[in-house]
DNA sequence: CAACAATCCTTTCAATATGAAAGTAAAACA
DNA sequence: TGTTTTACTTTCATATTGAAAGGATTGTTG
């Protein structure tokens, strides 16, 4: 047994050709390998099955749409009661847009997109019933 | 002047639904609207003309491919100077997947997708040639 | 008010991409 | 050596796509 499943060099450059545009044809993937577009399908589908592949999404710009904020926020629980509600709090919150359990610094770090600074003040206000929190703001995203 | 191009609420609409999957197909967005599957296919392409949609990538796990670590990085620069060697490095390095330029704590904010700790020893060692960092690691990214 | 233009949709149509199925070649293995 | 497995190509039927033309509605202007 292997640690990784098979996954061999061309389903990796396949990978990264869906990564930069996942709206490419098959076949147009087919002639940088070379291989038809039916066995790059077939590849694709391996990779979906092996769940290397999650799903396709967008790049995009929030900005365009109004949601001109974008911060990071590392958030210190208070109490280790404070999870489960926190948990669902984030969830169901439209702006945050993701969030992760860490170790280092603070319990979870996330990421907000949201129009104005008055709203990301509500978030910082409600997020003080759950810890504190410590806020950076993305000025330009490099890459 | 509208501080918003023309982006009506069956825009945003679409653009929920390609964010979700953006291999639906028109028609079947169209389904929802409602309307033709051309007519989605109209929209997309002033989406992207605006610059709302920038492209089409993957939700993918890199988890599944060997990069097992997952790091949020905050760097903080020695000196004004070191900002465009910085830049380039993180821009060059395959594993420097996301780099922001923040206000707040530290310089710039990063993420790092790599296989072992061990590599992102490696890493750290060559941050220090521009700065200081405080590193968190994701545990599991709960949204 | 009437004519015109603009907008946004639908319908139609031709080109293309897709997945399934069958066939083939090469490698792995008993 | 013969058999199985794997991964590809070819073929084919179906679905999706964008372009073009046509129609309805709304707004504009003389």
């Amino acid at each position: 047994m292997n640690t990784k499943p098979d996954i061999d060099e061309i389903d990796l450059q396949i990978l990264e050709h869906l990564l930069m545009d996942s709206s490419l044809s098959h076949k147009h993937i087919g002639e940088r390998i070379p291989m038809t577009g039916q066995a790059v399908g077939a590849r694709i589908r391996k990779l979906q099955d092996l769940g290397v592949i999650e799903g396709y999404t967008l790049r995009w710009n929030p900005d365009k749409i109004g949601l001109h904020v974008h911060a990071f926020v590392t958030v210190f629980l208070h109490s280790p009661k404070a999870h489960s509600t926190f948990q669902a709090y984030a969830l169901e919150h439209k702006h945050i847009a993701e969030l992760h359990r860490v170790s280092g610094e603070g319990c979870y770090w996330m990421r907000v997109r949201i129009s104005t600074p008055a709203e990301l003040n509500d978030i910082l206000d409600e997020l003080l019933r759950y810890g504190n929190y410590k806020l950076s703001l993305s000025i330009s995203q490099v890459k």
